[in-house]
DNA sequence: AGCTTTTAGTTCATTGCCTGAACTATATGA
DNA sequence: TCATATAGTTCAGGCAATGAACTAAAAGCT
């Protein structure tokens, strides 16, 4: 079995492991109980040492590092009872990070605290699909520019960014590798002009990941192990693992999209044949629904089919019920590959719900019976904002997990 | 990739980081790199510190911990060229783990000392299909006995060890949870009967995924990342990430076997439909390809195989054609999923190689074009003992990083 | 009001571990 | 024989956590 890394420097990584790694590590360990302590009860020293397992002493040393860093401030005092009140603690709520998305038919920017909640939310409804890159981007850095120069007279700083896009993202290198509705292949990004002078810089994720990681914010303690699919253009999908995000050796772990659900089926946009995207993703049940995908608009083509639905329209009821077939068939591969059986729809799939479930349930029940339960099979709790809020729910929580970038 | 556990954690799962962890991890520094250095070559402390980035002064102190637990030997003196030589430092050969294997035809039991290298190796044929689980491990820990009293004779020192099994294992309990060829379900193991008092004790492995960490560490250095499929009796499957074993959040990945390659085939033991090993597990080849399974032996089966192929009887050819193109729609799958697209073939997958290859690349072609190369589909390198020793390695493993656990 | 009890937070001596510099040990080459 | 080079040890210094003692500030009792 693979031990638990160690609290300090893996072995993996040839670090030397020093004291200081200690301070760096128990710095973050208090970062994170004071930000898992409930919204709105602000945590004491005493309780924060009581959670952690360190000392007063340690813990008062930590949270000064931590005050002086401006990622914590204290709020009054905190009544606990009988004896002297404890000083309350909480995430600097003058501090912030920014999500950005870009997809086919926006962009959009929002401002996030520390403790996650929404201060500033701007969606930009613009056509990007098969735009160049160049004017998306610089609409994009015009937006957030304005959205961050609100926060500011606010007194709220912005810390970082995430940037979520509908591609395969390399995010070591900053680039899009490819993203077929926007048709970008090979993009750096120049993420300095986008959000200049950030203290942690800007993080790239795929849409799809980014939402997973929105969706676990969202959702009750204990479902720390789910796939996220997210039925858009294309189909995507994010895994998560104990509570962290599953992204495989180059990042783009979760493409369930691209699972082969029907060999002999038709061409995909991926080069592939018989992938999921091609049953299920939006155009595909468009067209098989027989509503024409590319005259209008994708929300009036989604209202088209909610509305052949209701009215028991054989060739939607059809084109839904082979969509939810094969997404069965792609989950009952994946809870086999990753040892997960739990799963949070997205996009239309949540839209289309009703219909899906019981072609869905029955696909899972004959290809992985006994795999997945039906209160395993979830409809996203987070919506549309998902990408954009998961972007900025990483930044924040890569900051927690690693105080120490700031004020070294 | 699986990401460092970080030291936060949820309220209950706190880490109090002290400086004690510092010299774990610094003692998992230190084993590992001289466990890393070219067999043959015995490093001095200056190297290591060299290797690890400590200094002489703390890679002196670590090492001799490291000496006080037996886990490492002085070896003579080690000349540098000019100045002072060395004193040589090596894995201590006295010491070893045992890796043991359960299987359809046989147990087998090693001894395997701290460097990897194989002492003592014993195979005992058996016919354990179907075979109630108290006899099987009766006869399993007398021959571990009686190897583990040849390595006694020999002064050499059994720490721990590592036993595979062909199913779903659930490590932390060391319990099978289904071993469809055995006929085992929900075998709670005594393993300190198995091998009594270790001071390691003794892990437990589905066969696949030990077999994958055996091909670890035979390859080439950088083939860090791929899936080893395992082909027996049933299909099984192992994936390696990072140079770790990918488990999964319940020990259970990499059951490429029940990945869906025909949704309209027949029914799997499993309880599934269309999944791989009803069209490439042996028994299903044979069938296919008008052998009797059942009849005789699989060895004898397989040579009727062989024969046929060679022969180039057509219904041998089309049912090794058809698993080819089967496993390619499966690996296909598996790279969107956990973005992997290099793969071992071990088992009957190697022995058909010849005839395997063709349609499988076709496949991979047509299903996931330009995510697997040529070179990236391989044969195993370890053979049929693989099991056996990544069981084995495995373990060593687990020491070299967290050496802590002997002599704390 | 005054005293006791209770809880919060700080101060300080101690311990463990790594570091860097100084020092000892042992080889080669001129 | 002596200079040089490399290996390994010793020792003072610094950082971080600990635990005990101490100060701070509230509630409750008399």
């Amino acid at each position: 079995m693979v031990m638990p890394a160690p609290a300090v420097a893996g072995p993996g990584g040839a670090a030397p492991g020093s004291v200081g790694d200690v301070r760096r590590s128990n710095l973050a360990l208090v970062l994170g109980a004071i930000a898992e302590f409930p919204p709105g009860s602000f945590p004491s020293r005493a309780q924060v040492a009581a959670a952690t397992g360190l000392t007063k002493a340690s813990v008062s040393s930590l949270v000064l590092d931590l005050l002086d860093a401006g990622i914590i401030s204290e709020i009054g005092l905190n009544p606990q009872g009988r004896g002297r009140p404890g000083v309350g603690l909480e995430l600097n709520p003058g501090r912030a990070v920014m999500g950005m998305e870009i997809n086919v038919d926006y962009i959009s920017v929002a401002v996030v605290d520390l403790a996650g909640v929404v201060l500033l939310r701007e969606v930009q409804e613009r056509d990007n699909r098969n735009s160049p890159y160049g004017p998306v981007l610089a609409a994009l850095a015009v937006l957030a520019a304005r959205v961050r120069s609100m926060a500011g007279e606010q007194g709220i700083q912005v810390l970082g960014g995430g940037l979520a896009v509908p591609g395969l993202v390399d995010p070591a290198r900053v680039r899009v590798l490819t993203a077929p509705n926007l048709g970008w292949i090979n993009v750096d990004l120049d993420l300095d002009a986008l959000l200049p002078e950030v203290p942690l810089g800007i993080a790239l994720f795929n849409e799809a990941n980014a939402a997973a990681l929105a969706e676990l914010r969202h959702r009750p303690h204990g479902a720390s192990n789910f796939l996220f699919v997210s039925g858009e253009v294309g189909v995507g999908g994010g895994i998560v693992i104990g509570s962290e995000l599953f992204t495989g050796p180059e990042g783009h772990a979760g493409e369930v999209g691209h699972i082969v659900v029907d060999p002999d089926g038709g061409l995909c946009s991926c080069g592939g044949t018989g992938c999921l995207e091609t049953v299920a993703g939006q155009d595909a049940i468009f067209t098989a629904a027989g509503l024409a995908a590319d005259g209008g608009s994708r929300s009036q083509a989604m209202s088209a089919l909610l509305r052949a639905l209701e009215a028991g329209e054989p060739k939607a009821m059809a084109a839904v019920e082979r969509a939810g077939g094969c997404l069965g068939i792609a989950l009952a591969s994946t809870a086999r590959v990753v040892n997960i059986h739990s799963v949070v729809l997205g996009g239309h799939f949540a839209v289309l719900e009703h219909w899906l479930r019981a072609p869905l349930m029955a696909s899972l029940h004959k290809y992985a019976p006994g795999k997945y339960a039906s209160e395993q099979v979830t409809v996203s709790a987070v919506g549309e904002p998902g990408a954009l809020l998961g972007a900025a729910g990483s930044v924040i929580r890569s900051l927690v997990e690693a105080p120490h970038r700031l004020h070294a």
